[in-house]
DNA sequence: CGGAATGTTGAGCGTCCTCAAGTTGGGTGG
DNA sequence: CCACCCAACTTGAGGACGCTCAACATTCCG
């Protein structure tokens, strides 16, 4: 009956057995996806709540001069925006980047969920506010880390919320990210990213390779980022 | 009756003369505040809701080497996270730039507003899409923009945003924004912020100074930027 | 009126980019 | 099962954008 979906929202507080009920209703009926498929692109009209349960998937953005930025991953159990059918058109492109299973909440049956849980609105709202503080990160590292700090940023972030998911268990994880698209999240050309990444696995901090991220030093690779937790609010605020 | 806060909610669609008396009276009380105070700072507990009813403020991270990020700026109207009280602490500092007027409104009164009057929460939640959307294109500015590109594009977005309040009519308006807050928004230094608001200047695009900012050509400004305004989601969808 | 904050300009340097030429690996069809 | 192909990754060389350090000018504010 869980799902990923569920699972996470119940990380952020208890769910009342109705309430996983109409989660799981909500998102019984999920379509496959292949991978590199855009959900839904820049100019859409917004339609239904994307709910990831199983695959990654990323937003992004495309300049005029074709040049791309990646704003956020999806990974299972998250979903984009609730209230996304608020506006008149997407401001931005979601594409997943592996075969995926993704559930489609209408915008009717959200406001329902919302309005008749307070346990699912406060758990929802809870990981709209943690995916702020990432975007907040996220802006932060771009602004004021150098390449290197960006890099191991971004994998002590990736991993980290692998973890909360149960996607890690020692520090190896399966990363389906290649270096065209971590380079596009991080401001860097491939090229670049290739050498970061080099240097990080010379200094014997992490390696990335085939679709895995080894963590060999998490002391190394957290000094190296100098990556605070604190933003991914894995301690939330206890009673209401 | 109106103010700042009531008249931007109002702009993201029609309010209920009851709404517009309840948000009155929830922002009846704002507090003065000098410039440059800290209204919470990473790591406090998220206590009220912070409504700009007058000046201007700014969300910042600051690293441990001492460097600053500026995350985002606070105009007359805006007002922080919604349901921020959700985490048990902040992830990033909110300031004052310019004497200001600060209404708070509690946690309690702030759900309440939310649930009694459905024209209020849409228009929140309106007002949030629109930050999100805001951060993503810091976010693509920040990584995949060259810095006078950078500059230009901050420019066109704050004096949209000024003129959608009526803070700006022509094409000067007050941006109370030092250019050591600027060179921290965009990821770069002072000096070099400096040098390219000279080639703005030059180039006969624009020119800052004194506190205002003076748009000698707008269409220049946009085409230096590559600036497209629908982040900015001023068309709103019709119909619920 | 004085001091501090802010803005301006110069010179030299380093990070990261561009362009270019491979190499490796995974997937597909014969 | 192997050969091929395309995507992804890797490495080198040279150049540019933006940084650092430093000195000075100007404006704001008490």
């Amino acid at each position: 009956m869980a799902n990923r979906f569920i699972d996470k929202l119940e990380a952020f507080g208890p769910l009342s057995a109705q309430a996983v009920a109409a989660l799981a209703k909500a998102t019984s009926r999920p379509r496959k996806m292949p991978a590199k498929h855009d959900l839904i692109r820049e100019g859409d009209r917004p339609g239904p709540v994307f709910v990831m349960l199983e695959g990654w998937a990323y937003r992004y953005k495309v300049l005029p001069s074709g040049t791309r930025q990646v704003l956020a991953y999806l990974m299972p159990g998250d979903c984009c925006d609730l209230h996304i059918g608020l506006l008149a058109e997407m401001d931005h492109s979601i594409q997943t980047i592996t075969p995926s299973l993704v559930a489609m909440v209408g915008r009717p049956e959200m406001d329902t969920l919302l309005d008749e849980h307070r346990g699912i609105a406060k758990a929802m709202y809870t990981a709209q506010l943690v995916d702020e503080g990432i975007m907040r990160a996220w802006i932060t590292s771009m602004g004021r880390r150098a390449s290197i700090e960006r890099v191991a940023h971004l994998m002590c972030e990736l991993y980290l919320r692998a973890r909360n998911i149960g996607l890690a268990d020692g520090e190896t994880f399966a990363l389906p990210l290649s270096q065209l698209l971590l380079a596009d999240s991080l401001g860097m050309t491939p090229v670049h990213l290739n050498r970061v990444l080099k240097e990080l696995r010379v200094a014997g901090a992490m390696t990335l390779a085939r679709g895995s991220l080894i963590i060999a030093d998490p002391g190394k690779l957290i000094q190296i980022a100098g990556f605070d937790a604190n933003y991914l609010h894995r301690r939330l605020r206890q009673a209401a």
